[in-house]
DNA sequence: GAATAAATATCGTAATACGATATATATGCA
DNA sequence: TGCATATATATCGTATTACGATATTTATTC
């Protein structure tokens, strides 16, 4: 819908932003190529979680406090920051969590509106495992990450 | 649960394969932040199809077709692998996304039990425009998931 | 100490991926 | 040729889960 534009801006000297004007197939195929990666990690991590006996959002919620910098417990707002979801849903997780046995409510004595969400023993065992083999993962796909974040230096500017 | 093992290969010179033996609160925190790059990412990525009236899946659906090598089009089965879902979930995909016109169904003159999804003219321009979006985010968190990515050359090993 | 704000919790709903199953076409082989 | 099996796509009911709207509890402020 733009390639007037594009020919107005091809007539100057130096387009000063060709945008979305050339989409290149080239430009298609290291997106989805990056998605697909992209896809191919969660599935790792969601197929690791499960066989852990958790959802991947547990295994996240579990990840997040413990990978919090400083402290060793998170409120339920936190989590839910870091997690990318309301606070109700948070609050629902951390329900499930409990229920398993993984995580614990305890009310913050300097706030008696905030409650800090621990890791249990057992959370704490389950998710080493989980990070063990992540930590793994990681490494394995790292080159092929960088590869392809390497097609995007000279991508779509113009 | 194999802790006994650990025990076992600790008592050698040097253990074999540490594995989940040892993983610090570095660790946790760069796997932690890691995942919480990856979920800024798609959430961003989620907005943006929204905002062009997309759901997720069905910006993927039109990225995958449009980023197959070789080809402009995809069968069920390829969009099913290429998005890590079941053959049926990208029937029901690809039926919204026919609803929407932004796909068609043909069925593959050289076998009729396949259909060929090709994009409309109204899917490849908005796709276009996502994808450029899209190219210039990569751009911007490229050094961040780098330097995340780093932190893991030393990580957990041992 | 009443009003407002902040943190967490509850409930009903909607979206979607899945398993089980069905249909249509192709292929192999006697 | 014709039947058995395989492959590709489609249909249907279900379960999970994140959400919006709303409620409850505790803090803070003036």
């Amino acid at each position: 819908m733009d390639e007037s534009h594009r020919k107005r801006g091809a007539s100057r000297k130096r387009p000063v932003k060709a945008r979305n004007a050339s989409v290149k197939k080239a430009d298609y195929e290291a997106l989805a190529e990056f998605r697909y990666a992209l896809r191919k990690f969660l599935a790792f991590s969601e197929e690791a979680a499960s066989k852990a006996g958790l959802t991947p959002q547990q295994h996240q919620a579990l990840l997040a406090i413990k990978g919090a910098p400083d402290t060793d417990w998170l409120g339920i707002s936190q989590i839910a920051e870091r997690l990318l979801v309301r606070h109700h849903t948070a609050v629902e997780l951390i329900d499930r969590l409990v229920a398993l046995g993984l995580v614990v409510r305890m009310t913050d004595p300097e706030d008696g509106r905030r409650i800090q969400v621990h890791v249990t023993k057992d959370g704490e065992e389950r998710l080493r495992a989980l990070s063990a083999i992540h930590i793994e993962e990681v490494k394995n796909i790292q080159p092929t990450l960088r590869k392809l974040l390497k097609q995007f230096y000279a991508s779509g500017g113009e």
